[in-house]
DNA sequence: CAGTTATACGGAGGGTGCCTCCGTTTATCA
DNA sequence: TGATAAACGGAGGCACCCTCCGTATAACTG
């Protein structure tokens, strides 16, 4: 008990946060994940103690920006939510995602840091909204028989991610990994009997 | 002209090459793709200074320690070249390459690494010899009617590739990376009219 | 409004890894 | 058995990481 009454935060406080979070958002898109945390404090214009008191780890400066840039997505799961055409919402919902993952390609690196099982947890709320929208939209596809069963929101997050980061950038690098990620869309379709309709056996 | 006539390499550099290959197998296999170099020269049992001689990069180093990896590959894509069943044989292929993948999951960050545009020419030997032979399982199915047109096999080892890095290691690891693989492998199949038999307009 | 105190600030400093450079050692060749 | 080209190794300068603590200041108190 006692006077535990919290004080208010600090103003300044509060304003380096902000400023830290917004210049790292900066250094780590170009620079990606290995970049300066001291270029981060320094663009930011504080010390780096500060950046370490605020963000004790990397890894707690990258959940906090990842968090932020992870609202938008959710935003346009939500928007998709009950789309008549379930298969080409998720399609869609991906490119959306490229074409969001294209404007911040530094941050990826930091992505196969933030996606570990663990730190999951740390933003579950938000990935919850994600989830729970594009299973709403999966769920739609099953009922209709145009998706099969036991694929997941995190599948294709998964797969999604996945591919963007390993492709380098490059002149086409965007159609690279639509392309691929339309060829998952259509293995999401139940696994109807292997496409050469009259093949007799099995392998 | 003159008297350019070479001499022959010293032995001990030609050791110390392979026992530094040696060792960055080892090291970069548990500590990924951001081991200290030092390290690797420290268990190679030479001077840091040996170690920058004969790969002046760290990325030199990554390549010629994956080309060695990459001949396996190359030798099993080459006993499946013939199956009578394609796209079995793909799938078998790329889950061989997930098996082997698990056992060095550390050198997949040097992945990212020795995956550019660039650099493929280094080993585009090697390169050849898998794209040849996974070409030709692709061309296989695509005559049987199995597979769809413009699929290439560096389209199946991105993909795979990518899967594999976007998981963290985990108990499940394995099945959750053939799983996406497998869905990724049946929508090879050319688009046919999808799945629902009767759409009858697109989205 | 001045005093008190909890809170935050900044950057010096010790540690580690990167890579270069060069004096020393050694394998090859004559 | 020299002579010499080639290779060795590690010291050293630099960048970044992160901790620690003396100083500054915002929030509270009377």
């Amino acid at each position: 008990m006692a006077e535990t009454r919290a004080r208010k935060p600090r103003a300044d406080a509060l304003k380096n946060r902000a400023l830290l979070v917004e210049a790292a958002k900066e250094v780590l898109g170009k620079g990606g994940p290995n970049a300066s945390l001291e270029a981060v404090a320094q663009r930011a214009g504080v010390g780096i103690g500060t950046l370490y008191r605020h963000f004790p780890t990397r890894e707690d400066l990258f959940h906090t920006v990842f968090r932020q840039e992870m609202e938008e997505l959710a935003d346009i799961a939500d928007s998709l939510r009950d789309s008549p055409e379930p298969v080409e919402a998720i399609r869609h919902w991906l490119h959306s995602n490229v074409a969001f993952v294209e404007t911040k390609r530094g941050m990826l690196g930091a992505l196969s840091i933030v996606m570990t099982d663990e730190s999951k947890r740390a933003y579950a709320d938000l990935s919850g909204r994600v989830t729970s929208a594009v299973n709403d939209i999966l769920a739609h596809g099953r009922a209709a028989g145009q998706v099969r069963d036991g694929v997941t929101a995190e599948d294709l997050l998964q797969t999604m991610y996945a591919l963007c980061y390993a492709r380098q950038p490059g002149p086409d690098w965007k159609s690279q990994v639509l392309r691929l990620l339309d060829i998952f869309v259509d293995g999401l379709a139940p696994a109807a009997q292997p496409t050469n309709g009259s093949n007799p056996a099995r392998a």
